[in-house]
DNA sequence: TATTGTTATACTCTATAACTATA
DNA sequence: TATAGTTATAGAGTATAACAATA
């Protein structure tokens, strides 16, 4: 409830934003920050951004991968990742083990308190994900977004 | 051309993505990033950035009007907003002149040249813009996508 | 030679507080 | 008192270079 009908001159006639509006990138990107704002809100309580559920879930999904897939996979430079890793090891959440068949790499695990997080904080995930579902209109809508994301990153011929 | 049949034993198999993948706000991203990525590829001749771009094209359609008007619309403070405006001003682009109405505020105009300007990158966004719409599969495949990103980014009720 | 993890560093984007001049 | 523009500053996110250990 934001709009009223006739506000007491409120002397700041809304802009003209059309040509913004019919850009794709922006519309994408105002689209990705309200859903990330959103999942940050829901996320706050157990002090997870977007990044690290994503690690967690990955890792959870390939045990004992190496630091640069998982960071690979999500678009991260492996000198950032550290950081991160680092700071889910030291959450109790995560476990570096030295891989045995090459020992330049860590091989990622969950702990048994991290399995039991990414539980948690998968169905939170599962229920956000519905939250959205039923905004779009329904699971077809839903796919139909993801095949309409798909042909947009699809590599150029 | 990247993934070949039988790669030469790259001991490093494909990760299990299904569970990001499947994730609403993460694939926004992913598309959102790639995107813009493509913007700055085109615009790089321009020395232009995708706010930069976004400012130009609404001080054109709204001229006269003020910094917080500009910023507030595309979801950037004031306090940003001032370094962003001040490196317009110095390319010669655009104008801050003193609102006679209101002597706190600026009000923007796009110069001669930043007018200039402005028609050949909306031609070069223009052209962008056909891409991504030929990537979806036409103008209603575009549409589609407009209407779902509304749909998500929806004041929930 | 090339790769993994790491540190250091820099640059962008974003967020908040506080100041000034106006209203 | 509240707002517009501004400065300063701090925090994320991201990018590159370089090093030691290992392949």
């Amino acid at each position: 409830m934001t709009a009223s009908p006739a506000k007491a001159s409120p002397r700041r006639p809304k802009l003209d934003a059309t040509s913004m509006d019919e850009v794709i990138g922006y519309r994408l990107r105002r689209a990705q920050l309200y859903v990330f704002q959103q999942f940050n809100e829901r996320f706050a309580a157990f002090g997870l951004r977007p990044s690290e559920y994503s690690i967690l879930v990955l890792i959870e999904d390939n045990p004992g991968r190496t630091q640069v897939d998982i960071a690979n996979i999500l678009g991260i430079k492996r000198a950032n990742f550290v950081a991160l890793i680092k700071a889910l090891d030291e959450r109790g959440l995560t476990e570096r083990r030295a891989a045995p068949s090459d020992r330049r790499s860590n091989a990622l695990y969950l702990t048994e308190k991290g399995a039991a997080f990414v539980a948690r904080i998968k169905q939170t995930q599962t229920d956000f994900e519905q939250h959205c579902i039923d905004k779009l209109g329904g699971v077809e809508a839903r796919d139909k977004l993801m095949q309409l994301l798909d042909r947009l990153t699809a590599q150029d011929a």
